[in-house]
RNA sequence: GGCGGCAUGGCCAAGUGGUAAGGCAGAGGAUUGCAAAUCCUUUACCCCCAGUUCGAAUCUGGGUGCCGCCUCCA
């Protein structure tokens, strides 16, 4: 595994080295705790996972902090228009966070901060910027003196000679008069009526939003971490500031390398709260989409690329799912391959790969090494895949000889890489079968009378009166129920 | 205006100098009383123009179209 990314910071794909060997250090932007997550959120933190997920299968110990951001004027304005508090608005927000990454079957991480059980760590680490003249107050507030700090801009390409004139005509607050630099920004905000504070040297006040990441990623990792993770909105300002503020402080870089992920587009637009075009996590799944499916749609694009969400494409990725998850639940008779993600199983030598499986397991490495290319990391899963899925099939109908197959050694071994390899995508297989479908539906029919004509299909059918089983069927298909002939005459059905 | 990115078959999407992965859809075939499902086979010269090269989707220059950031945003 010699894993090659693309580092914002350069532009360029670098191989990865971390500072320490075995060890990676990870921080990720978390979400603005105001509201539910969107697909936006879904793209980025599969993409994440799958790079956590591949380095733990490559034998690193990955420690991967993210934030929750729980102060936030969204969070206040959200809290006001309901009647209720800041706090109450974030978590249930959170706990709505948790639940959908679960569902996602996206990694917990290992630490998850809040902005506001960090603000020792934030008033220390803006003390720190004053005593070291990059920061000034001003109103009871507290900037960033940009000027001050050679090197911003690098992450963005921003030039401050040459930005001047842009950002002032924008917005002419207050705020920006008391700005010494357009692009200046607020490390603390002095307290307002009627809003939550803390104290602190520079009075009652909150934290400003760039702050918290720095201050949260010095408490839990240190000065320097190996990868700094975030959507590519992020870059500017938010990751700029951070850097700014990091490296001002502690003379070190702050990350080595930065990862952003492009966004999700619907219609060519991207995705977001105030175009309104969003569509939320918990919406899509609810509506009867599979998380896996989800995944496999992300995960078919390269995660640095802008993602259009159409219907007809999660369709296409919803059928090849299917596929997928059929190989994989014959794979998985051994269950532990498919739902965790570990180390050993990458030491392949001792599995007695035959060299078809060795050369399909190099090229999904090679693939994911290639700044995680997840779509012909993919291709390699579907590959291997196919056979499987054939004798599925069979031994659904009842193949003597496919049930008998699937105990070849040489078969066995392809099941257990494809596991294997899906788990590292973060794939699991679903159980999900017409019988889930029967629990669901909430149709006009109740599951007696459905059986009833069913019965009735199959006397048609024992007396070869065809007319009427088809007539049966197509009557029932007109009220959403559907029929599926399987082997040994049974009749299941599900309702559409 | 500044910075960055993208343009590959009907759709999604890999490929970044050596003759186009994979998924979906479509077509043909097998199977099925029919249907569904399933299996097999099959479908592209890569936005335009001009260059570099023995050879380019892949490099260079120009053009056209689209997107992101510059304001909260994954």
């Amino acid at each position: 595994m010699t894993l090659t990314l693309t580092n914002t910071l350069t532009r360029q794909v670098e191989t990865f080295e971390p500072l320490e060997p075995g060890k990676v250090s990870i921080y990720c932007c978390g979400v603005t705790v105001y509201d539910l997550c969107h697909l936006g959120h879904a793209r980025s933190y599969i993409a994440w996972d799958v790079l956590r997920r591949y380095l733990i299968w490559g034998g690193y110990a990955v420690t991967f902090v993210q934030n929750y951001t729980d102060i936030d004027d969204k969070i206040l304005n959200r809290a006001a228009a309901e009647g209720s508090s800041m706090e109450a608005v974030s978590e249930r927000n959170i706990e709505a966070f948790m639940a959908d990454m679960a569902r996602l079957n996206i990694l917990p991480a290992d630490r998850m901060p809040r902005a506001t059980g960090s603000l020792d760590a934030i008033r220390a680490l803006i003390s720190d910027l004053e005593a070291k003249g990059a920061a000034y107050s001003a109103d009871g507030d507290v900037y960033f003196a940009v000027m001050k700090h050679a090197g911003y801009g690098k992450l963005s390409g921003r030039d401050l000679s040459e930005q001047q004139d842009n950002a002032a005509g924008r917005v002419a607050t207050e705020e920006e008069a008391r700005k010494q630099h357009p692009f200046d920004f607020a490390l603390w905000k002095g307290a307002k009526p009627g809003e939550p504070s803390w104290d602190s040297p520079w009075g009652a006040g909150r934290p400003g939003w760039h702050i918290e990441c720095s201050a949260m990623v010095r408490e839990e990792l240190g000065d320097t971490i190996d990868i700094h993770l975030g959507g590519a909105d992020l870059i500017f300002p938010h990751h700029e500031n951070e850097i700014a503020q990091s490296e001002a402080a502690s003379g070190r870089q702050l990350a080595r390398y930065w990862l952003h992920n492009g966004m999700v587009n619907v219609g060519g637009q991207k995705m977001s709260k105030s175009l309104g075009n969003f569509t939320t996590i918990r919406a899509l799944l609810d509506s009867g989409v599979s998380p896996m499916t989800l995944r496999l749609f992300t995960l078919q694009a390269h995660y640095r690329k802008p993602l259009d969400f159409t219907a007809e494409a999660l369709e296409a990725a919803a059928t090849g799912w299917k596929g997928l998850n059929a190989a994989l639940g014959l794979a998985v008779a051994d269950a532990t391959s498919a739902e965790a993600i570990t180390p050993a199983r990458i030491r392949g030598d001792s599995l007695g790969l035959s060299p078809e499986l060795v050369a399909a397991r190099a090229r999904f490495t090679a693939a994911m090494d290639d700044d995680l290319n997840t779509a012909a990391a993919l291709a390699v899963l579907f590959e291997l895949a196919r056979p499987l899925r054939a004798l599925a099939n069979r031994i659904e109908r009842g193949d003597a000889v496919a049930a008998a197959e699937v105990q070849q050694p040489e078969l066995a071994a392809q099941g257990t890489l494809l596991a294997e390899l899906a788990a590292v995508l973060g794939l699991k297989p679903e159980t999900a079968t017409a019988a889930n479908h029967r629990e669901a539906g909430d149709g006009n029919l109740d599951a007696s009378t459905i059986e009833d004509q069913i019965e009735a299909r199959r006397q048609a059918k024992a007396e070869r009166d065809f007319a009427a089983a088809d007539r049966i069927r197509n009557d029932l298909a007109a009220l959403g129920i559907e029929l599926i002939d399987k082997p040994g005459g049974v009749t299941e059905w599900l309702r559409r």
